[in-house]
This record gives structure tokens, C-alpha cells and sequence, in this order.
DNA sequence: ATGGTCGCGCAGCGA
């Protein structure tokens, strides 16, 4: 089973890319961020005729997140399942495919540390963390995959000095994913690759993605019973290149299981 | 060169 995560930064923009990456890739399941589309404009028939079912929870302008399957997708749901006010923005996104219960997930960015986003960031990250141990058991297989907005080491950022002070690398949300993977989920990325320098999102500025600068913050979270099942595990970089590319490239993982 | 590019949507913000 064939998973992904990619964040497209506006489907409508991405739709061309997005349909040739799923012929040559693919995947079973895919976790879309940053559609940036209303559901009512999202493109499911053209899915469905590329052989997949998909779930969309978008808002519009920002944000906006999917779940693409060929595997089943069932009991889908969107945001936090607690008690608390619903998420003012469309980031979180669950479905069961192929047995599997996952999530796609577009953390806020934070933009500063001083910033009220960054606070939204740390306390979205502590919801999802109280999420996972109110409904979830970590000895159950579980993923979540999609944009963290957080190198989670300084091998994960090309140049680590240059974001001291800066969003995505700060201790706090470091500490805010550490919590996620304490619960029990591993990074499965990068427990295939140890080489740092591995990297999913490059900014499209200053030919950045071709100086090998950039950060790896799309992430594929399982539980055990998936993550020790993991055969192989890539970024994308070929979907990077080339005409009118995201700013991610797409990490997918295969996983030894049978859809079910 | 002390910026650089996208996407959205039509100015300037967010990433």
C-alpha cells in the first residue's frame, strides 16, 4: 500500500501536475494540503476518473485539505473530534482507507514567534496531540500525513543558523511534534533515510530548490504496526521541477499490508 | 544584486 502526502499550494493551480504525478506514482492514498479551494469547487469527478474517491474539507481562499483513495474511503470526518470550539480553519481531515485510519493535516505556519499564528500553531499541535489520546491507541495503525510546518532537526533545514529566531525550528514546536511522536508515531521517512539533506519544500525564490536549500516539514506519522511495516520511502523531487511545480515535493511511503 | 517567486485576485498579503 502506496502512501502519500503533498502539499500542492492551490489545486486548481496544481491540477495538471497533480494528475500526472498520480499516473506515474501511483499512490493508493494520498493526503492533499493547501487546495485552497471551497469543497463545492473541488474537483472529485475528475478524481473519480482516474480511478480514485476523495474527500475534500476546504474554505475557500487558504488552506483547504483532502484525502484521494483507490483503497476505500469511509467514515470521513473533518477537524478535531473534542469537545472544543471547531477549528476556525480547514486543516485536519480523516478517512479510513484500505483499513487504515488517517489524517491530513496542514499545521498553521506560525509566520514569527511573536506572532498570535505561532501561538494558534503550538495550541493547534497540543489539540491534535490530545486528539490522538482521546480516540486513538498508538498499538492501532494509525497515520497521519501532510504539512507540519516544522523541521523536526537541524538536519532537516539546509542551512539551521539561518532560522534561529524564525519559525519552524524553535524549540517549543519542535517539542509540539516530539509530543505527537511520544504518543506513538514514528517519522517513517526518516526512519528509512538517516542522510540529512533530505528535503521537501524549497521557497520558490532564488532558484532555492536547485541550491539544494530547503526543509523537510511533509511528513508521514504512523503508529508501530504501519511504521515497522515500511518497504520503501521517497520525496518526489521530479514533481518539483519543471513547468508551474509546488513549492513540495511529495513523500510517499510503501507500506507491506494489504488494503483491507 | 542585501532581493529574488508564487497564488489569489486585483492590492497587497501569506507562504
Amino acid at each position: 500500500m502506496r502512501i502519500a502526502t503533498w502539499n500542492v499550494n492551490s489545486l486548481k493551480a496544481r491540477m495538471p501536475r497533480v494528475e500526472e504525478w498520480l499516473a506515474y506514482a501511483e499512490p493508493d492514498v494520498v493526503c492533499l494540503q493547501e487546495t485552497k479551494l471551497a469543497d463545492s469547487a473541488f474537483p472529485g469527478l475528475a478524481f473519480g476518473a482516474l480511478g480514485y474517491e476523495a474527500a475534500h474539507h476546504g474554505e475557500g481562499r487558504w488552506n483547504g485539505v483532502a484525502i484521494l483513495s483507490r483503497v476505500g474511503l469511509d467514515d470521513v470526518t473533518d477537524g478535531f473530534d473534542d469537545d472544543g470550539e471547531p477549528d476556525p480553519e480547514a486543516r485536519l481531515l480523516w478517512a479510513t482507507c484500505g483499513g487504515v485510519r488517517l489524517a491530513s493535516v496542514y499545521v498553521p505556519n506560525g509566520r514569527a514567534l511573536e506572532h498570535e499564528q505561532y501561538d494558534y500553531k503550538l495550541s493547534w499541535l497540543e489539540r491534535l496531540r490530545a486528539n490522538l489520546s482521546r480516540v486513538h491507541d498508538p498499538a492501532a495503525s494509525l497515520l497521519i500525513g501532510g504539512d507540519f510546518n516544522i523541521a523536526p532537526t537541524d538536519d532537516d533545514v539546509w542551512d539551521p543558523a539561518r532560522f534561529v529566531g524564525a519559525t519552524h525550528t524553535s524549540d517549543a514546536e519542535r517539542a509540539a511534534l516530539a509530543a505527537l511522536l511520544d504518543w506513538g508515531l514514528a517519522d517513517t521517512f526518516r526512519g528509512y533515510h538517516s542522510e540529512p539533506g533530505l528535503f521537501s519544500w524549497w521557497d520558490y525564490r532564488a532558484g532555492n530548490f536547485h541550491k539544494r536549500q530547503g526543509m523537510r516539514i511533509d511528513l508521514l506519522l504512523a503508529t508501530a504496526p504501519l511504521a515497522d511495516s515500511v518497504t520503501f520511502a521517497l520525496i518526489d523531487r521530479q514533481a518539483r521541477k519543471g513547468k508551474l511545480p509546488s513549492d513540495h515535493a511529495p513523500v510517499l511511503i510503501d507500506i507491506d499490508i494489504d488494503p483491507s
